[in-house]
Formats: C-alpha cells, structure tokens, sequence
DNA sequence: TTGTAGGCGTTATCAG
DNA sequence: CTGATAACGCCTACAA
C-alpha cells in the first residue's frame, strides 16, 4: 500500500538510514538528497507516525477528556486548548461524553501510546481510582475537576466567589426571593457555587428555602422547565439564578412563553458568560468566566509539565471570576 | 517507565504471546489468565496503542481537519462528528485552523499512521493538489467542500436553494431593497449563495446593486461593521440577508445601537440555523442546516469506506436545507 | 492451549 | 557522510 522508508532507499539507491537521516533532519550529501527527494515525490511517501512514535516515544499529540461537546462553554474550552496545541505543533486526540469514572479510565487507556499527556475535564471524578489506574508518569492536568492535595495539576474557577458576588447583587437590588436553577448535586462545581448562593442569601439576612430551588441538569430545556417550576411557588420568586448560561438561556425562553417581561417582572442571571450570552435580548447578566483562557492555560501547562518531565512542580490554580452586569438583572447600562 | 507486554510476561511465568492471546481475547487456560490478569493489576499495565496499530493497521481514530473553531456551526459539526465516531468506539485526531492548501497537506501528512480516514472540511480547496498530496488510499469524506467529479465522498448544502429561498421570502414580504453581508467571494460555498441571492432578486424583478453587498468573514464582528456600513448607503436597505447567523448577530447588535427596531424598522434574516439563533430577541429568521446530521452523516459515510475498503462505492451527498420563519424577518409567529 | 520466531516502519548507535 | 544492525512494543503464523 503507502509506500515506505523502504520503498523509498530502494527507489533511490540509497540505505534506509541515509533516508532517515534525511527525514529527521540530518546531513545528507547534496546528490544523496536530490535522489531522495525524487523517490518521495514519485511514491508519494510520508513517513508512518505511529512507527515513528514507537521509537521516538513521542507522539506530538495531546488527549482531551471532556464530559459533553454540547453548548458554549466546551466549545471555548476545546477551542483554548486545541489554539495553543496547534501553534506548539501538538494535536489534540478528543473524546468526550465521558461522565463514569469507569469510562474515563477506559478511554485513557485507550489512549495510551498515543498521546504525550492528557487534559481531564471531568466535574466528578475520583481522584484515588484516577491514580490507580492511570498509566506511569503519563502528565495530567486536571480542569475543572475537584481532587484534594495536590497530586495533579489542575485548573479551576472560583465558584464559590462568583456565585456570591453575583447573589449579593441581586440581594443589593433589593430581591429577598432569589430562585436557583442548579446543576447535578453530586458535581462539586455545582455545590460550590451553592455555597456562595447560600451564603450571600444569609449575609444579606434571607432565609434559604429548599422551595426556591430547581435541580437542572446544565443543559437548557432543564432551565427552561426549572423557570416553570419555580414560578408555580406560592411565593413567586423576584429573581432567578441558574447555574450556568445555558439554563438561564432555557429560562428566558420559558418566562418569554409566560409572557414575563425580563427584568421587569422578574431578573435572571447566569453563570459562565458564554459567548451568546451578550447577544441575547436582555443581555444576560452573568459571572464571567474566561473559558477560553482557561483551555489556552491547561494547555501551557499541560506542554510544561511535558517538556520539564520530571523536574515539574505541580500546582493547582483558580481562576478568578468577575460579575459582568447587563440588562437581564434589571440595572445594567445598556450593551 | 510503562510496563510492556514483556514485563506482563515475565511476572505471570508465561510467554509474551500467551499475553497477547489474552490482551486480544484469544484463548487462554483459566490458570494462566488469572495469572496474567493479577500481574497486568500489579503493573499496571496497558497496551501501546502505537506499537498495537503499527501491527494491525488499525488506530481505530478518525482525523477531522476543520478551517476553524469558533462559534456555534462548527461545534456543531465537531459534536455529530464525535457523537457517531465515539458510538463506534472510534476517537477524534482533531487539527483546525486550515485555511491554506499546504497547511491541510502538511496537516493531513502528519496524520499518516495515526489515522483510519480523514473527515476534511475546507471550503476552498484544490482537489488536484490534494489528490497528488494525499497519502494512498487513506479514506477521506470532504464536508462543504467544493470538489467537480466524483473522485471523493463529500457531503454538501444545498446553499443556492436556501440562499434563493430565505430571498425570496423576503421579497414576497414586499422587500425590494434587501442588503447582502457575504463571507468571503472565493469561499465556493458563498458564491452559490450569492447566485441564490440574485437569482431570487431577479426573479423578483428587482436590479442587484452592488451597493447593497457588503463583504464580511462569517465572524460577527464582520456582520456587526457590514450593517453600519450597509446602512450608510442612500437607499437605505428595509432588510438584510447575512450569510450565516455569526454575521446577522453581529449585525443585530449593530442595529441595536443604532437604535433600529428589528424586524419594525429593518428586517434581517441568516444562514445556517445554529442553537443560539433561536434565543436571540427577536428570534432570528434563517436557512436551517441540519449540521449536526451533517456531522454524523460525514462520520458514518466515512465509516463506511473504511469498513468496505475498495469495494466502497464514492457518493456526492447534498443535504437540503428548509426555510425557518421567526421574528426578525417580520412576520413569524411568535417562539 | 502454548511458546518460538519473525516482522510492522522508524529511529538510533556505531563502526566504517 | 554512510550503512549495517539492533531496538521500540506488539501481533501472528507456525510448530509443538
């Protein structure tokens, strides 16, 4: 089939190791090489990469693990990390709609070999079983996955600040009854930013009611139903906040069939700061997370922590979060 | 560092092909298998991927070439891609940011050994180039890429038939000064849209002004200076047709601060149908494409080749597009 | 069922 | 500079 080094040496009267001298850069006689490059051209060969990578024991290639592809926020993330790999000269192996522990170790091993390290986005994972089943000395970092100490890399969002800041808005706008659309409970992003919502209620001297509070799944038809719900209360709420963007997308839409004017009659407010969210109408106040960033982060650190092999320090990092107050919550200037 | 298959060996007292036999589901005796399995446990062993598929011929991953990664069309593609590659227990080798024909040959050539087939969406490739470039009988599906003849499976839209629709609709609205925000003119795909464009104005016994066309890049910002500048004309325009939705955003939000009423004042209306256009207020009028479909089709049809080899048959699949009526155009009924 | 031997396509080492 | 030769980690006859 494809031709190979072989092919080419024979084609061109030359070893197989003059060839591959000649591919990896190496002196090579003027002559030898006019006639190499004549066999390349005429066999069309390109040298086989997993041959390569079987002796170099480098495969220039990164493995992504993401829980979903769906929605703004994975698309900035994988579009952060697959920036900076290009311009390292990295590709990126991708696989995603990894939520069990038990398939995230699988895919990793299936991956073995194959990727020069690995970036795991997985909100809930566990991070003994992850160690035991990991591969020797395979770089990790984690991104926006909870793990305590500090045995991996990892990149996070400070959750618990972004959800109280922007609470503590909506508190300070004079709403007493703030709803909550949230994620999954078992995820410790979600239970974070729970933490912040509960805590900002407080200190604003607002009792937590569990009736005001919707358990979405991130995803915006899960918004849209947590904005019915949630209006059916005795106790309308004054304000919603959901999760992430994508349910307070969902919400807006549903309070839009109601005949709800936002903020008007009721305010909504995100969290992520997608993309789409400024180009909504209102424009969703949100807690502005720098996604993108983040992805082009993991990555640097990612092809640090490959090039310094074994002198690398591990750290974990939290991103800072920043309130970005447009139309949806009632006060913002116009945007 | 790793353990080989080697190590597996020596540790469970039997031989390296015992080990493989069992690794690929061959048969093993109930001793030497807990043996083995204890050992692979104690290792922590897991098989090369590079070093398995040098042998095989198989790396059971895809490659995916895409010009880009912003924005709501191309995740898009990316998730229906993935979906159905993962569903076949296949990975994604994903490169992006191609524009240039050498870049996607160099691009394309790195993935040699490393991939099964080859999913390329580039809008404005050389076929030629690429045939005498490609590696021998690699698989490839071209996605809205522009190729004559039947020398590749390709999967397309039918962009003049949507483009003269959404125009025509316009025009029976009563429109007869419709501005065009194009992407860019080498860009096949936006050339059969512009003849859908003017086909329809003609129809409609309208003049095409070149005063009316405004030349963008498929980003918003591009959308957001074309309606500025389209509306600087004399005649001003009472709608505009962007070539995809990333533009009509963008020019949305331009009319916005201009403080024109859409759909009242100035109708506007896109291309494309991505997630986000359905939450924009007003909702946004647009040519729906079924890219998520368009994703899986591209994976299955690829699959497909590789699983029939050089019995496979070559298709030139186009996917039609419908017409999606919603505010900004003026007169949906509310969503 | 088991083990021995050879090879997949490249690179790396080391004498010439 | 050049060309044997030995890996790299795994699979697959083949013979036992």
């Amino acid at each position: 089939m494809a031709a190979t080094i072989k092919d080419v040496a024979k084609e061109s009267g030359v070893s197989v190791s003059t060839v591959s001298r000649w591919l990896t850069g190496g002196p090579v006689s003027t002559h030898k090489r006019e006639k190499i490059q004549l066999a390349v051209q005429k066999l069309n060969f390109v040298s086989n990469g997993a041959a390569r990578s079987l002796v170099t024991k480098k495969t220039y290639t990164l493995g992504v693990l993401l829980p979903d592809m769906y929605g703004g926020f994975y698309s900035e993330i994988l579009r952060g990390l697959d920036q900076t790999a290009q311009e390292r000269g990295y590709h990126l192996l991708v696989s995603s709609s990894h939520n069990e522990q038990r398939e995230i170790v699988r895919a990793i091993q299936a991956m073995q070999g194959r990727v020069d390290g690995l970036v795991v986005m997985s909100p809930d994972i566990d991070a003994a079983s992850l160690q035991s089943n990991l591969p020797a000395r395979l770089p990790i970092v984690l991104l926006n996955c909870y793990v305590e100490g500090d045995a991996y890399d990892s990149i996070n969002v400070d959750n618990y600040g972004g959800a109280y800041s922007i609470v503590r808005h909506l508190t300070r706008l004079g709403h007493r009854r703030i709803a909550l659309i949230t994620g999954s409970l078992v995820n410790h992003e979600v239970r974070e930013r729970l933490r912040g919502y509960e805590d900002a209620l407080r200190d604003a001297g607002i009792e937590v009611a569990s009736s005001m509070r919707y358990v979405g799944d991130f995803n915006e038809p899960s918004g849209h139903r947590g904005a019915l719900e949630l209006l059916h209360t005795p106790e309308r709420p004054t304000a919603i906040f959901a999760m992430n963007d994508g349910m307070a997308i969902g919400a807006m839409a549903a309070l839009r069939t109601l005949g709800l004017r936002v903020p008007e009659e009721i305010a909504i407010v995100g969290f992520d700061d997608i993309p789409t969210s400024q180009y909504l109408e209102p424009p969703l106040t949100s807690v502005h997370v720098p996604i993108f960033e983040m992805g082009q982060r993991a990555m640097e650190r990612l092809l640090m922590a490959i090039q310094e092999a074994n002198a690398h320090i591990r750290r974990q990092e939290k991103f800072p979060t920043s309130l970005v107050i447009r139309r949806s919550c009632g006060v913002g200037q116009r945007s």
